[in-house]
DNA sequence: AGATATTTTTAGGTTCGTCTAAAAATTGTC
DNA sequence: GACAATTTTTAGACGAACCTAAAAATATCT
């Protein structure tokens, strides 16, 4: 049985909603925003997913992946962290020109290739977002780290990765100096709009809006 | 105007028959043999591509790629031979294992992409089989070697090249410990069966069947 | 609980890329 | 030049992946 690079990126979508809210069960309509495509459409494929026991699938209650769905899902995010970090670290492309290629890549199909790519690339555990790449057995250390604005007293911490991916935001990022590693002092933090004014690296000081600060990434320095 | 995978492959056979028969026009029965699909099936996709200028298409008079087509054609296949590059340089597959990869990876799109890896390769200009790789403009030296089997001569000769690409065949050469570079000796011709005894690299004598001949591209050592 | 709003599914339609069977055009043979 | 063989096209069908519009189920509000 052949997976459609199309029923991949469902699968993905899937796995992707069913952590970012926290819920085992996917409703159509938030696989709808996701992929942008119409409920009426999603609910077809939905169809096609259960048939093919990649997907539990009871009509107006939602969906949750089988274990089978789970790891083809894996499998396509592991797929897209490694082209991601081979972009970034070998063809020398900056973080925000990488997601679209590897939305391609990702659905190269052969065992092989990802093996070989994993080890030319050093078994690398993250990518060039900070996300972590499930293994070849598709264990996938969940990130532990939290928003910088969930952290209420100042102290150091450490950018381990971004909470929004999109190009505008990480030339954002770049703009402002902060690469994934850097380390981030909080030396205020400011009760009216809740931003921080913050060092990079001993850097000059500047601010963080709310909004930058909720899509970073941090753990405490030790 | 955006052209999708089954297109490209359809231009991609057009562009390999039309060199192969050293032919202008390509016949439906060629294109539905190559790419295995029925004749009605091929009429129906030269209708289409006819429509996006990418081919020029007379009912039973066979089709010829347009200067669109044709770029399309050879950007593909830029694309398929820098991959192959790459699975054999740097993921150290063998050359006999690289193809079918291929076949996916040259559908990819972003043309900063290709530039990338062009020169992270080195600007290759010729892919592991010894096919020559079109540069970023499309230009492509044919080659001028020719099959062993058309020497009739003894002599020496440089092996540049493959005509027949099966897993089968490359895994033979292997077998025989011939690769891409290696000096080839012919000592003998044989008048019966045109076969050939040679030496390669100054080794062991070994004996070339005129099939095995045939499939060799070589040129005259200098 | 009943009315209203929202979500989800169903019904019916389109395009792409494939097929089989039959018709038409071209090519080869006597 | 007529008949036969081969090639190519047309006609009609199908599955995958999309759509819009309408119906049905579920959730929310007073
Ligand atoms: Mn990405
Ligand atoms: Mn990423
Ligand atoms: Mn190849
Ligand atoms: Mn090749």
């Amino acid at each position: 049985m052949t997976i459609s690079l199309t029923e991949e990126n469902y699968l993905k979508a899937i796995y992707t909603l069913s952590h970012l809210f926290e819920e085992s069960e996917v409703s159509t309509n938030q696989i709808s925003d996701h992929l942008k495509n119409k409920a009426a459409t999603v609910t077809d494929m939905l169809k096609r997913l259960a048939e093919k026991k990649l997907i539990n699938y009871i009509p107006y209650q939602g969906v949750k992946l089988t274990e089978k769905g789970k790891r083809t899902a894996i499998k396509v995010i592991r797929k897209h962290r490694l082209w991601e970090v081979f972009l970034v670290d070998k063809l020398k492309f900056k973080w925000d020109e990488v997601h679209e290629i590897a939305e391609q890549l990702e659905h190269i199909n052969s065992d092989e290739l990802i093996q070989r790519l994993d080890e030319f690339l050093g078994k690398p555990k993250f990518d060039p977002h900070g996300d972590p790449i499930p293994d070849a057995n598709g264990q996938l250390n969940s990130v532990k780290a939290l928003p910088l604005n969930q952290h209420k007293a100042k102290g150091t911490f450490i950018f381990v990765g971004v909470n929004e991916h999109s190009k505008a935001f990480l030339q954002h990022l770049t703009s402002i100096g902060l690469k994934i590693g850097d380390a981030i002092k909080v030396e205020e933090i400011n009760e009216f709009d809740n931003s921080f004014k913050v060092k990079i690296n001993k850097n000059n000081s500047q601010f963080f809006s709310n909004k930058v600060a909720s899509n970073i990434l941090v753990e405490i320095k030790k």
